[in-house]
DNA sequence: ACGATATTGAGAATCTTTCTCATATATAGT
DNA sequence: ACTATATATGAGAAAGATTCTCAATATCGT
């Protein structure tokens, strides 16, 4: 999934910054740590307790709106509705989730460039027969993960 | 969008709550027909609005709800984590998401049979290159709609 | 180091959704 | 139709996630 390294995602992050006279302060470096860490969308909690508490809620919060609004990270929302954060894809490349069903853990997944393209034709294919100027798309694939299998 | 009619799936919700030994009364009976007469998933907010508020928004949540493990409906979350409601699809067919990044609205659309049977070639693809079971798959096609282009 | 500006943290406030419980309604048996 | 029993409803309280407020701190440029 990682096509850049921790470093080089860290160094993107505070140019970005930078560019909106935004500071990268120490608790803004450990949530994109953090960020850089993951497998898939964490929830704030999940966050929180990964930076040992270090960063406290509400600062996380304000950090990771902060994010979004940069274009740092993207916000999506689990099948319970808590907010689930993850790098941007200009950071971490365009991907799609594994959802799992029973313990609603989410997992990143790329897939093959032909495929990619394959499915691109599709949305496009779907916004042409519709008002909508299609900007992205968004495919989850649901089922039950490993551990979940017993 | 609709291969069934209002009276149609009226009839089948009443069958499937009788399943459950679920009453079907008044205030569930117009839920019903409020989310019949969606073009998209809504929120618990916009339904109240549709049924004038007739039916209290305690008693709404409690029948969405009761929906859900019933399999009537279907909950999912937009973008501002807001959960919609929509028909299972059993009852409305299997359809996908035009997602208007604007102004959040969330519209149906029902994709041509052998662009659906793309579909479920890649899903299937992605599923064995994992460890996960495959279920279903969601896909949102994000833009910006007709109305609000301008 | 100093002053100006941006950031932080604790708790309050907000918003959606769920829960509680007293009252009302529907169902089944007589 | 009447009664008894189970089920459903509605108003408001409560919960949980997220955002807001504001006094205290940290950061940056000079
Ligand atoms: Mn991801
Ligand atoms: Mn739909
Ligand atoms: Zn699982
Ligand atoms: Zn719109």
């Amino acid at each position: 999934m990682t096509t850049v390294s921790r470093a080089d995602i860290d160094e993107r992050v505070a140019q970005r910054l930078a560019e909106h006279d935004i500071r990268y302060t120490v608790g803004r470096k450990l949530t994109a740590r953090a960020l850089v860490a993951l497998a898939g969308p964490a929830t704030a909690a999940q966050l929180h307790d990964e930076l040992g508490r270090e960063v406290p809620l509400s600062s996380l919060y304000r950090t990771l709106s902060l994010f979004d609004e940069a274009g740092i990270n993207e916000r999506t929302h689990d099948a319970d509705g808590v907010a689930r954060y993850e790098l941007a894809e200009w950071l971490l490349g365009h991907h799609h989730h594994l959802v799992c069903n029973k313990c609603g853990e989410v997992e990143d997944v790329e897939l093959a460039t032909e495929v990619e393209a394959q499915l691109a034709d599709i949305v496009r294919a779907i916004a042409d027969g519709s008002e909508y100027h299609a900007t992205g798309h968004r495919i989850d694939v649901e089922g039950v993960c490993g551990s979940c299998r017993d």
